[in-house]
Order: structure tokens, then C-alpha cells, then sequence
DNA sequence: GCACGTAAATTGGTTAACCAATTCACCGTG
DNA sequence: CACGGTGAATTGGTTAACCAATTTACGTGC
């Protein structure tokens, strides 16, 4: 009477052993720096496998929130106990984004990374950004034009050397590139496209963050109205 | 001659299984959107136990990168093939950020996210950071300080309606305070402190977005200073 | 020769038993 | 009474066998 299911609610009695460890957390019977029960134990707590539990410690071990000693058990991460508490709960969340939100974001981003970019680029930054210029160039009217497009602007970001930008410009792009092919957005034409994107990179070169913020201003100008008007879109996401 | 070994080098082995695939992507021996081979052969091509693999597909599944299908495969995101290879290096890297990146980004998040919450607040907004508000001010010389001080930085991170600087400020957070612990900055005054949140809020209610930037930007003056004198600290995280 | 159904092979999902390192309590010794 | 050591119990880590759903290939019947 195992009555075994071969359903994949394998999120949902992840989520489970999450919100078990958060209400543990809440009702100060562990505190962050402290040690969890082990897993044998939250397994026996929750009913759920403890290859589950595993998972969902894993799982948080992979947010930082939590360090899993070898032989001696898992202790949650020392940050403030709100800190804790809120950011399972954004994990629990599950991350849906609205395309508003990202653009907003994207821009402030990208912004700071334009502006720093021209600020503070080495030569080898330069032909970085060439290369992946002319890459773009090449392919703007083949199969690879959003490919390179999206390579243009990373390469932005890494060369503003600032890792974080470049990392969480990483971690929103798939989001972002899915609202833009889901709403067909983006029917800005290629050549134009291209202009854009040579300004942008002109005025880096030339060592101007005010210019550069200016021209990826105007060439995020459409996207950035069309997400205003389009608020509130239904926000679905994994892939 | 299984040679069993106790330690825990199962970080290095689903690197070695995301860089295989990371390999993968870049001969084109698998596409986007494309299925991956099985668990198994996988196991077997890289000489990794399949529990690794599955540990190593699931991380890839938290970042959106690939799609677990119960009976039938995992198949990767249909992004760009160089986002894809990008995030995957991203995530090989192991998201090591310097303190002045760290900075920096927390500056742009507030800064847009205050400025938001001044023109688009509504009254239970208002409620929410006020109380925050005064829970700093009864904390400010007690055990809970850095806890409540966290928490009117998160509070108005949550009341400016823009669900990605919400969760991406909650992201870099345990960073930037494994930071300041260490560095032991942050040393200003309580009672200056106090008077800062005041001033942020007050613009806030106010619904004078430069104002309130104005206010955060002094409120951050000492740490940015701090940070920027302080670049290329060794970066070291995990609780 | 084509279409359909059936069975075998392949897939991810799950479990339980086992391993070694660590922890901890207890006991003996100084 | 304090200290140190030893062994049992507990910990996370690993493995291999097994499950059911899916896919695939094959053979049968039309």
C-alpha cells in the first residue's frame, strides 16, 4: 500500500521540506548560525524521502543559506534572521518576474555598465567589444541575430568590470528574451539596430559615459515604453 | 578496489559533469532547446556516478537552464547558445564578487528602488516602512541592529512595486554583509543612522523621488568611499 | 505496403541499505 | 574532582537495485 505514484511532485514536497525549515527559523527553534536537525530527522518531521530533504538542502546550500558539513550536519547561513527568513521566501516564490520589472532593471544595468565601460576600458576591452560589433554586424540579417545581438550587450557587461552587473545581467536575460519572443517585441529594424549599436559603442570609445548613457537610452527607448503599457503581463517562467 | 573515499569532492564532480555539458553545447553536439543524453550515458561519458549527474542537471534545472522531463530526457533552454554557454561559466565560477562591484550594484538597486517607492507608494506602503522604521529605531542599540537595519532597507526594496530589485537586492545582501562584517566597516553612529532612514523615508512620504535619492546617497556616502579605497579584496564566500 | 498495436528497451524517479567520519556520552584514570 | 580516551550512536555521503512512464522498434493484420 505504498501506493506509489510515479508523479513528479517532487517541487512540491521540495517546497514542503523548505517551508518546514522557514517555520523553524520563525519559531526561533533554530537560529541562523545554528544547526538544522538532521536530515533524518526532517524527513521523519515533514513524511517526506530523505533524498527529498537532501534535495531541498541542496538546494539552499546553492543560495548560500545553508553550509552542509560532511559528517556533522547542515548550519544555517549567520546573516540576520529577517535576512533568512525573506529570502526562502523568495525562493519559495519561485522568481516570476514581471516584463515591466526586468526592463526597468535591465536598463539600470546596462546603464552602469555603459557609463562604467566608458569610464574605465582597457584597449583589449576594445577589441573585445569590436570583435563582438562586427559579430553582430555579420550576422544582423541570419539566424544568429538575436544570438549576437545578446552577445553585443554582454560583452558590455563583462567589459565594465564589475562582476556583479555582468552576473545579474546573466541571471535576467533569459527572462527578459523570453517576454521579448513571447510578446514579439523588439521590431526595431536591423539596420537601425546596428546604428544603435554603434553609437553606443562610439561614445564608449570615445571615453564618454554621458553620450553612452544617452544612446542606450534611445535604444532601449521602444522596449522601455512598450513594457510600460504592457504592466501586469501573466508571468511564466522555466525556459 | 572501489576504494571508497569519504570525502566530499562531489562539488568538483558536478563541476566536471557542467563543464561536460558546457562542452557539449560548445562542439554543437547538442542544440538549444535539444534533449541532452541520458543520465546514464552521461554517468557513463564522464566517469561520474549517475547521483552526481542527476545532482549536477538539477542545479542546471535551478537556473532555468535545462528542463527535467520525468520519463522522457532533460532538455536544454531554447536561449541563445551563447547565453546559455555564458551562464553555465557563470555558474562554474562560482559567483565570487568583489566588494566594490558589491557596492556599487546595491547603490543602483536602492537608489532606483527608493526613488519608485517615492512616486508609486500607496498608504499600506507607507504603514509597512514605518513600522520598520520604528522597529530600527527601538533596536539601534540592541543585540538586533544590523537585523532591523537590514530589514527598512528590504521593507523599501518591497514597497517600490518592482519584484526583480526586490529579489535580486535580497540576492547580494548576504555578500555585502559578509562584507562589512569582515571589514568591519560601517561604523557610523546609531543615532546618525536613525536620522538618515528618517530623512530617506520623509522624502519618501513626500513623493520626492531626488530628494530621497539625495538622502540614500549621503546615507551611503561613508561604505561607498570605503569600498572603492578597498577594491580587490580576496573574495571569498559561502556562509 | 501501410497502419496499428504490442512488447521490449530506455528514460527519469525512488528507495533502502550501507559506508566512513564525526560527535558525544560514559567510564576509567590521574 | 578534573581530565583524557574509548566506543557506541549519529551524522552526511554513496551506491545499486528497483519502479513506472515513456519511447522506440518490431511484428502482425488489414
Amino acid at each position: 500500500m505504498t501506493e506509489y505514484k510515479g508523479k513528479k511532485n517532487t517541487e512540491k514536497e521540495v517546497a514542503h521540506v523548505i517551508r518546514h525549515i522557514r517555520e523553524l527559523l520563525e519559531n526561533d527553534e533554530v537560529l541562523p548560525g545554528e544547526r538544522l536537525p538532521a536530515e533524518r530527522k526532517i524527513s521523519a518531521d515533514t513524511g517526506v524521502s530523505r533524498a527529498k530533504v537532501r534535495l531541498a538542502l541542496e538546494r539552499l546550500e546553492s543560495y548560500s543559506l545553508v553550509t552542509i558539513l560532511p559528517q556533522s550536519g547542515s548550519v544555517l547561513s549567520s546573516q540576520p534572521r529577517t535576512a533568512l527568513i525573506r529570502q526562502i521566501s523568495s525562493i519559495l516564490d519561485g522568481n516570476k518576474y514581471d516584463f515591466n520589472s526586468l526592463v526597468q532593471v535591465r536598463n539600470l544595468l546596462e546603464t552602469a555598465a555603459v557609463r562604467l565601460c566608458a569610464e574605465r576600458h582597457t584597449p583589449e576591452d576594445i577589441v573585445l567589444m569590436e570583435k563582438a560589433m562586427q559579430d553582430f554586424v555579420d550576422n544582423v540579417h541570419g539566424p544568429l541575430r538575436d544570438e549576437k545581438d545578446f552577445a553585443f550587450h554582454t560583452t558590455i557587461a563583462r567589459c565594465c568590470h564589475n562582476s556583479v552587473i555582468y552576473h545579474l545581467l546573466l541571471m535576467i536575460t533569459p527572462d527578459v528574451l523570453g517576454f521579448y519572443r513571447r510578446l514579439r517585441a523588439c521590431a526595431t529594424l536591423p539596420e537601425d539596430v546596428v546604428q544603435e549599436h554603434l553609437k553606443i559603442l562610439e561614445c564608449i570609445k570615445n571615453s564618454d559615459p554621458d553620450g553612452a548613457e544617452q544612446a542606450l537610452k534611445s535604444h532601449f527607448a521602444d522596449i522601455t515604453a512598450f513594457a510600460a503599457a504592457n504592466t501586469n503581463e501573466v508571468p511564466r517562467f522555466r525556459l
